[in-house]
DNA sequence: CGGCATACG
DNA sequence: CGTAT
DNA sequence: GCCG
């Protein structure tokens, strides 16, 4: 019933000169030193505000004049933050009877009482007008007096949030003659795209045929073109001549398509049977460059040759398979109890109905075979609307906190940048209050994984994985990423790949960065971590590459601000084409 | 002329 | 060899 | 294929 009072003041902050000027009203003092606890509800909230929200929390946790703390659970909390605004919608995730006794107000609660420094009434944010009462009353800011002291400067909080379309501006160092994307604004579609579109063909091809230097140098020129923010004419070649990444192959690539509206050898190769039926065969889970090229040399042009070269190679032939499957990974992990592999003839049944639980061993989930991976193709090479990129990110949000409650996640890779179509869908999981070293992070992955089998949501288990530093220094954290790959299809939906990635605390935010992409993307921020800044960065986090020093960061932000770069939205880090 | 991101199964 | 960004 |  008595909402929490904060009678913090006494901050180490330096910025704490500011005299509160609200005042708790009934400082009961017997609180000590309490932070506000803050329970936030996902559903209905974008990956973006959900980020935008924690990493406030998270920011605003220490040495602030406000600090919260995210809690787990809806009853410890002093305040629940949801985009909810029905009752049947809370009510899953709160109980109704204590949601009466919680202040629930919306997201721009937290937000608006961050910028003005203070926490505002709730009156104004009341998430449902049928408790606004309530939330009033519970409110922990000052007792009540609704919406009066309001006329602060509510309206169009500066921070942050809501869908990818409006993010906060990026900050005004990005600089489109940079030699690192991480340094520039790469919009999901640029004013050049359709040259980009070409250049993306030859790389592709450049790629399937094992030439990974050149792919590279496309790539690179292709995010610079990205991030060119002038359609490119003959009057601008000099300036396009003079940027990075940009030579002289590149320049006559770009002046056979400013004179001929295309590029003859993109041309070509889109229109030849060899790049089609490599791209194609690389469709499949667990098909690379390199098989997609034997599949070929062995005389493969479409998935029906395909499907009967595997077809036949099971029933019959076991020599020619092997050569094969050397391609095809496969390995059993005892952990999960993985379905045996393919090379198991007698697990070839039970690809397209899996949720059978053995009598008498735990059910084993199907992972990946060729076979498997021909009957997926079908559902896997349809994109993803965002729309059920959401659907499915509830899903896994609730089965998570049925497991673990408390669980922050969030949606990152090519949703996060703003694509409308995804090719699937990406979710870190972080354990904001499981202690670094503590055990509860291990096994989290499967758990969770284990339990969408069950309910018959996740299929098929592609890859599961711990995580393991390669640096001694980092020996205590050596769980503290757990990714597994699956593929995951609501009741009566189209089968999708799912992947989940499981960070501890102080990984969180190199995860979110790093899962957020793009790819070019991520390799330039590396390339400039090391290259100019002798920090080491990858998905574990950032280490100072003198001494080893791990460096933690508290927010996305912060992630850029130790790397000594100017933000850049997501949605401005679709270096690739 | 060496290097090009990084790690894991 | 494959996977992920 | 381009950079340092």
């Amino acid at each position: 019933m008595s909402p929490r009072k904060r009678s913090r003041s006494s901050s180490i902050s330096s910025s704490d000169s500011q005299p509160r000027k609200r005042q708790r009203s009934s400082s009961d003092g017997s609180e000590p030193d309490k932070r506000l606890k803050v329970y936030i509800v996902q559903a209905k909230l974008s990956a973006d505000e959900v980020a935008s929200l924690y990493a406030l929390v998270d920011h605003h946790s220490v040495n602030e004049s406000l600090d919260f703390e995210l809690t787990p659970s809806p009853r410890d909390a002093d305040v629940i933050v949801t985009a909810v605004h029905m009752r049947k919608r809370l009510e899953r995730h709160i109980d109704w009877a204590l949601a009466k006794e919680k202040p629930i107000v919306t997201p721009d609660w937290l937000f608006n009482s961050v910028s003005a420094g203070e926490l505002l009434p709730c009156g104004k944010f009341a998430a449902l007008s049928e408790l606004h009462d309530e939330t009033v009353h519970n409110c922990p800011d000052g007792d009540d007096d609704s919406d009066t002291a309001a006329s602060s400067p509510p309206t169009d909080s500066l921070l942050h949030l809501r869908s990818p379309s409006q993010e906060p501006a990026a900050s005004a160092d990005l600089d489109w003659k940079s030699r690192y994307a991480c340094c520039r604004a790469s919009p999901l579609v640029c004013v050049n795209q359709h040259l980009v579109s070409r250049l993306a063909i030859i790389r592709r091809s450049r790629e399937l045929e094992d030439d990974k230097i050149s792919a590279l140098s496309y790539d690179h020129a292709i995010g610079m073109i990205k991030s060119y923010p002038y359609e490119l004419t003959e009057d601008r070649l000099n300036e396009v001549n003079s940027l990075p990444h940009i030579g002289p192959k590149m320049i006559s690539r770009i002046e056979e398509y400013l004179d001929n509206g295309d590029i003859e050898e993109a041309e070509t190769i889109a229109n030849s049977q060899r790049y089609q039926s490599l791209e194609a065969f690389t469709d499949l889970y667990g098909v690379g460059a390199t098989t997609a090229r034997k599949l070929y040399a062995a005389g493969c042009r479409t998935f029906e040759d395909v499907e009967r070269y595997y077809g036949v190679s099971y029933e019959d032939e076991a020599e020619e398979e092997a050569d094969l499957d050397d391609g095809l990974k496969t390995e059993e992990t005892d952990d999960l109890h993985l379905a045996s592999q393919h090379n198991d003839r007698a697990s070839q049944h039970n690809d397209r109905k899996p949720p059978r639980p053995l009598r008498f061993a735990k059910p084993k989930i199907p992972s990946i075979t060729p076979r498997v991976a021909l009957d997926l193709r079908d559902d896997l090479d349809q994109r993803i609307p965002r729309e059920e990129v959401q659907e499915i990110f509830a899903v896994i949000v609730r089965e998570l906190n049925a497991v673990r409650p408390g669980c922050v996640a969030t949606i990152v890779g090519g949703y996060r940048r703003g694509k409308s179509l995804s090719g699937d869908v990406d979710i870190v999981i972080g354990h904001p209050n499981l202690s670094p070293t503590g055990k509860q992070v291990k096994g989290l992955s499967s758990r969770l994984v284990e339990r969408l089998y069950e309910r018959g949501l996740v299929t098929h288990l592609m890859y599961l994985s711990g995580f393991h530093a390669p640096d001694v220094t980092r020996a205590a954290h050596w769980d503290a990423l757990e990714k597994a790959l699956t593929v995951f299809v609501l009741p009566g939906g189209v089968r999708r790949r799912v992947d989940l990635i499981f960070a501890a605390p102080e990984a969180y935010w190199t995860a979110v960065v790093g899962w957020t992409g793009s790819k070019t993307f991520e390799r330039d921020l590396r390339r400039w971590a090391a290259e100019q800044k002798e920090l080491k960065f990858d998905s574990t986090g950032l280490t100072r590459r003198s001494n080893g020093e791990l460096l933690v960061p508290t927010s996305e932000e912060d992630v850029f601000r130790l790397l000594g770069l100017g933000w850049v939205p997501p949605t401005l880090r679709n270096a690739d084409a």
